[in-house]
RNA sequence: GACCCUAUCGUCUAGCGGUUAGGACACCGCCCUUUCACGGCGGGUGCACGGGUUCGAGUCCCGUUAGGGUCGCCA
């Protein structure tokens, strides 16, 4: 039988990054298996669920590189669709819950009660083969023994979870229900629901759910918790798919990088992890460092650019090749991609104060003398090369008989307001003579 | 309250009865160096606790503790 799995979020405008992985282990398991991953939204509870809350689930899915076979091919709930198994939006069901709720009346299933309708819940423990988590025999609670019986369809005639979910699943053939632990006590009801529709359960994989660092549950509001974070902290998708693939699940092999094909080859269901994994963001940072500096320079500067123009600095005035070069000397530099402006916005600004960093007690007395007599050296070289600057700098220290960052230090803070940055002698072949010769007239000026 | 899941360095993990308990991030030294980095070398840190089973337990069983989850006319 061929593998079908499922992504069944509820839009609330809100993607977790749990759920983000959720997506991910199904589609990766679709993958590994030649099977088909569907995207289903379960927007049943029409209040609040808008196309703005399915698009935030589209868009994220489509940033972390989860393209699904068969789903909507937008955010409308009445919008076009691939995939013979639609509507692929509960809120277009209604018909098909309708029949499957009279079906479970009429074989004495299900009955009316204050206006709902109630399953009616076998009454001996039901086990769960978790694929996972393995062999579960759930007793009832306290409370499940005093009335073992839940609502399927409420007073005001809308479905709940627990039924639509299974008639979804049963109706799209779905093989493997992947999600996350905290579904595992309620399988025992989806498990007497296939049952009593007369159709056998799927197979179930339990994955364990992302906690904060701390150790305590990741709810919404936790930091990093929506994976908006990520797509507006500049983090490369793929850094991020990478990152919470390790988390509950391990390739074994000691290596950390991987691209999704990778792991898609090696993914087994098998060998996920029981335990709940903290997400440690500084891991995560590393990992994302990683991708970059091993990105195609291309992208890095066209996503680079972005960022700049949205921290405000006006690049449409630079050459293209500017921007380029400029951005280039700080590729192997961030860990995050926003950490682009502070870095590198020196090469896009007149708008520089310089005197804290030249006033600063890090720069020893003397330093005005270094820097003129760095302006009229700079001022007579034809080729303003890296290698050219590099030699006048080295001229400079030998003749005064001191070490090169005593020079070093005061030209960068000249051209760059800050005492670390991009590789010096590449930032000022970039910056061009007639920049460096103004900051340093500028810094002159600002010394004490 | 009841039920369910889980437990290896600070974190993510390898381990599936016999290992000097391995790797990665982070951290600490040293080297390199034009800053910050990168890179190189070296280092510390771990099997939650208590009982069993076994010649032998991180590995199997039971209990305790701790963390997480579920028990809704939310999904």
């Amino acid at each position: 039988m061929k593998v079908r799995v499922r992504f069944a979020p509820s839009p609330t405008g809100f993607l977790h990054i749990g759920g983000a992985r959720t997506a991910l282990f199904n589609w990766l398991f679709a993958k590994h298996a030649g099977g088909t991953f569907i995207l289903r939204i379960e927007d049943t509870d029409a209040a609040r669920n808008t196309e703005a809350a399915v698009n935030v689930i589209v868009e994220g899915l489509r940033w972390l590189g989860v393209d699904w076979d068969e789903g909507p091919s937008t955010s409308r709930s009445d919008g076009p669709s691939v995939g013979e198994a639609g509507p692929y939006f509960q809120s277009q069901r209604s018909e098909i819950y309708r029949s499957r709720v009279e079906e479970l009346k009429s074989k004495g299933f299900a009955y009316d009660r204050d206006g709902a309708v109630r399953f009616r819940m076998p009454r001996d423990p039901i086990t769960v083969h978790d694929l996972v988590v393995g062999d579960v025999r759930r007793e009832l609670t306290d409370r499940e023994a005093q009335d073992p019986d839940f609502v399927i369809v409420r007073s005001d005639g809308q479905p709940v979870f627990h039924l639509v979910n299974v008639i979804d699943d049963l109706e799209m053939g779905i093989t493997h229900v992947i999600r996350g632990e905290d579904h595992l006590s309620n399988t025992p009801k989806h498990i007497a629901l296939f049952e009593a529709l007369g159709a056998t359960p799927p197979a179930y994989a339990h994955i364990p759910l992302i906690l904060n660092q701390d150790g305590s549950k990741m709810g919404k509001r936790d930091q990093g918790a929506s994976l908006i974070t990520y797509m507006e902290g500049g983090f490369l998708p793929e850094a991020v798919a990478n990152y919470i693939c390790l988390l509950g699940w391990s390739p074994k092999d000691n290596r950390e990088i991987f691209s999704l094909p990778e792991i898609a080859a090696k993914f087994e269901l098998t060998q996920i992890l029981r335990h709940n994994a903290r997400f440690d963001f500084t891991k995560l940072r590393w990992l994302n460092w990683e991708f970059i500096r091993s990105m195609d320079q291309q992208r890095f500067v066209k996503l680079g650019a972005e960022i700049m123009q949205k921290a405000g600095f006006d690049l449409t005035k630079s050459p293209e090749n500017y921007i380029s070069a400029a951005l280039l000397t700080c590729k192997e530099k961030v860990q995050q991609l926003v950490e682009l402006p502070a870095l590198a916005g020196f090469f896009f600004t007149e708008d520089l104060d310089l005197a804290p960093a030249i006033q600063s007690n890090d720069l020893t007395s003397g330093v005005k003398e270094r820097l003129m007599s760095l302006k009229s050296n700079l001022e007579t070289i034809d080729s303003f090369a890296a290698d050219h600057i590099q030699s006048v700098l080295k001229r400079l220290a030998s003749e005064s008989g001191s070490k090169m960052s005593v020079f070093v230090h005061p030209l960068r803070v000249a051209c760059t307001g800050a005492a670390s940055g991009p590789s010096l002698y590449h930032l000022v072949e970039i910056l061009g003579k007639s920049r460096v010769l103004r900051r340093l007239d500028r810094a002159i000026a600002a010394c004490p």
